[in-house]
DNA sequence: TTTTAATGATACCTTATTTGTATCATTTTG
DNA sequence: CAAAATGATACAAATAAGGTATCATTAAAA
C-alpha cells in the first residue's frame, strides 16, 4: 500500500508551521517544536532548514535564536510544502511511453492524467497553513480543550 | 522527485491490457507481450498472475497457453490497476496524527483532503481499458503507424 | 508417452526513496 | 568566554519499487 502523495516530512512541516502559525510573531526553536510535537528532532532540524532556504522561515541563529514564518500563514501552501520535500508533485511521469505511444504528445491517457493533475495541484493549492492552523484551533477551542 | 500516485507495474499493466484489448478474444502469452511492449518478462509475469489472482485476466496454461481478459475492457479501470498493485490510494494516512490532531473525526485538512481523494477516485474510475486502447488506437491509425 | 511451451508459486536480489541520526562548524546572546 | 541556538553535511536504517530466478504444474503436440 503505496504511491502516496503526501509524505511524513510534508505531514511534519504542516504541523510545525500550523503551530508557528498558531503562535504568532514568536521566535520558535527546534527545541520547542519537538516537545511539543514530537517530531524526531534531528528530522525537524532538517525540515526547519529546507523551509529556511525555500524563504518560508526566517531563522535566527545563536541563544534565543530559532524561527519565525518569513511568509504569512494565509499565504504558505500544501503545495509550497510539497514540492520543497518531494518535487514537483506528478501523478506519473508519463504512462505510455515509447513503444506502445508513439506519440507524447496525443496520448489519450496522458491527456487525461495531466487534467487530473492540474486539478489535484489547484486543489493543493488552496489549502493553506493560515486555514488549517485556523480551523483546528476553532474546533480545539469549541471542545475547550487548551492549547 | 517522488510521490507517485502510479508505479510502473500499473503503467506496464496498462500498456498489456491496452494491447490485449485491441487484439481481441485472442489468448496471449507472455512472450508475445514482451516482445510487443519491450516489459521485462518476469516481471511482466507476475503483473498478469496478479492481474489473473484480481479476476481480470483468464490464464490458460501449456502449450499454447496464455492470458484473456476475463472482464470487457469497458469494465477495467485505472483505479482497479492502482488498487491491485499499489493497495487503496490514499493520498496520505492521516496527515494531522494525534499531539496535534486531538480529534481525527473533525479534522479540517483531513476533510480536505478526503474530499480531494473521492474526487480523484472519481476520476481514474472514469478511465477505463477500453477508452485507452480506442483512443490510442484511433490516433495512430490517423498517423498511419502499422499497428 | 515424451517433449515442449506455457503459467503458478515463490523466494530472492538490487536499487531508490524515505526516514532518521550524528557531528562539527558557526553565530548570537548573556 | 560559555551556552544555546542554527548551518552544513555525511552517514545509516527501514521501507518500497523494480526486477530476477527457479522449480512445480499443466496441456498440447510430436
Amino acid at each position: 500500500m503505496k504511491g502516496k502523495l503526501i509524505t511524513r516530512n510534508t505531514d511534519y512541516a504542516v504541523r510545525a508551521l500550523c503551530f508557528m502559525a498558531i503562535n504568532g510573531k514568536e521566535i520558535i526553536s527546534v527545541d520547542k517544536l519537538v516537545k511539543e510535537l514530537k517530531i524526531p528532532r534531528p528530522f525537524l532540524r532538517k525540515i526547519m532548514q529546507a523551509l529556511n532556504k525555500k524563504g518560508i522561515l526566517q531563522s535566527y541563529k545563536g541563544q534565543g535564536g530559532g524561527f519565525t514564518l518569513s511568509v504569512p500563514a494565509e499565504k504558505i501552501f500544501l503545495t509550497d510544502l510539497i514540492t520543497t520535500f518531494q518535487g514537483p508533485l506528478k501523478l506519473n511521469e508519463c504512462i505510455f511511453k515509447k513503444n506502445i505511444c508513439h506519440n507524447v504528445n496525443n496520448c489519450s491517457l496522458k491527456n487525461k492524467i495531466d487534467t487530473l493533475e492540474k486539478y489535484i495541484i489547484s486543489q493543493l493549492k488552496s489549502i493553506s497553513v493560515a486555514s488549517l492552523s485556523e480551523e483546528n484551533n476553532k474546533i480545539l477551542k469549541k471542545e475547550g480543550i487548551p492549547l
